[in-house]
DNA sequence: CGATCAGCGTTAGTCGCACTAACGATTCAG
DNA sequence: CTGAATCGTTAGTGCGACTAACGCTGATCG
C-alpha cells in the first residue's frame, strides 16, 4: 500500500528531499511561486503580454484615468518600472498617456477600447492558467487557499 | 462596522488594489513569497546563515555523507551554486569537503559536530520565523496551508 | 584495448524581478 | 518667498533561478 512496496527500485530516494525542508512553508512558497510565475509568464507571453500589463490594465478599468504614481501604488509596481510598462502598453495602443493640464507634473493614463478588449482576453487566459495552477484542488480548497494567502499577505503588508 | 465607516478619511482608497488583482492566486503567491523570503533571509542573516546553508545541512543530517551533485539534487540548489554554498559552510567549519578516493570525480561532504549544532540552532530560529510568518493562522490552518502548498508543489514538480 | 558517452566539480555569465538613488520639473505649505 | 514634497524618468544594485562550457574521471561496449 505504501511507497515501501516499491522495493524493486534500487536506490529510489537518490533525489529525495529531506522532510525538514519539504515542510517549511517558506520553502514551499518560494518553490511553488517559481513554478507559478513561470506558468503565468509563459502563458501571458503567448498573448504578447506580461503580468504587469494585466495589473495596470485591471487598475485602470477599476479606477478610471489615473496618474502613473497612482497606478504604481495600486498595482504595487514601482514607479521606476511603471515607465517601461506604460511604454509597452502605449506601443500596443492599449493605453493613452497625455500630460495632465491641471498638474503639469503628472501624466493622465487612460485605457483605450483596445485596452478593454485586451484586458478581457487576459482575464479568460488567466482564469485558464489558474485552473492549471490550482488543478489538484477542488473548488472549496481553492477558495480556502486564496483566503489563507490573502490573510497572510494582508498581515504582512503593513510597515516594512 | 465595516471599513466604510472610515468616512473621515478623504480619499482613503488612493492606494487600493483592484479586487481582480488581489484575488489571483499567482499574485498572492508572489507577493507573499517576497515577504516570506525577506523575513527568512533577514532572520537567518542575524545568525550568519543563509537559506541554502540550512538546506544543505538538513540534507546532510538526513543522508549521511554525500557528494555535491547528490546534495544538489536533494536540496534543489543548482550544482553551479552549490560550490559557493559549500565554500561558505567549509569556511565556518560546519562541513568538511574531501575528495572521494573511490570516485575521484566526486567530493565527499561531511557535516561536522559544529555543523550539527548550527543546524539545531537554525531549526529553532526557523521555527520562530515561521511562527511570525504564519502568525495570523491557527495551528489547524497552518497545517492546512502547508498541506495545500505541498499538494500543489508536488503536482507541478514533474517534467519541466 | 580503445573510443564514446555520461557524470562530476567549477567558472562564468544571462535574465528577470524587487528595489534604491538621484535628477530636473512642478506644486504645495508655512 | 523659501523649503519640502510629489511627479516622471534614468540609471544602477542585488539576488535568485538558470544555462553553457570547461577539464577531469568513470562506465559502457564493440
Amino acid at each position: 500500500m505504501t511507497r515501501a512496496e516499491a522495493a524493486d527500485l534500487p536506490d529510489a530516494d537518490a533525489l529525495r528531499t529531506p522532510d525538514r525542508l519539504r515542510r517549511r512553508a517558506s520553502r514551499l512558497l518560494s518553490q511553488l511561486t517559481v513554478r507559478s510565475d513561470r506558468l503565468i509568464t509563459e502563458g501571458l507571453a503567448r498573448a504578447d503580454a506580461r503580468k504587469w500589463h494585466y495589473a495596470v490594465l485591471a487598475s485602470l478599468q477599476e479606477f478610471s484615468p489615473a496618474s502613473q504614481a497612482e497606478l504604481s501604488r495600486r498595482s504595487g509596481i514601482y514607479r521606476s518600472d511603471m515607465v517601461g510598462v506604460l511604454n509597452e502598453l502605449a506601443e500596443r495602443d492599449l493605453v493613452e498617456r497625455t500630460p495632465d493640464p491641471a498638474d503639469r507634473r503628472r501624466n493622465v493614463i487612460t485605457i483605450s477600447p483596445r485596452g478593454h478588449r485586451h484586458l478581457d482576453r487576459l482575464d479568460v487566459l488567466l482564469d485558464d492558467l489558474h485552473d492549471t495552477l490550482l488543478a489538484p484542488l477542488d473548488p472549496a480548497e481553492r477558495d480556502q487557499f486564496v483566503q489563507l494567502l490573502t490573510r497572510l499577505l494582508d498581515h504582512h503588508a503593513g510597515a516594512s
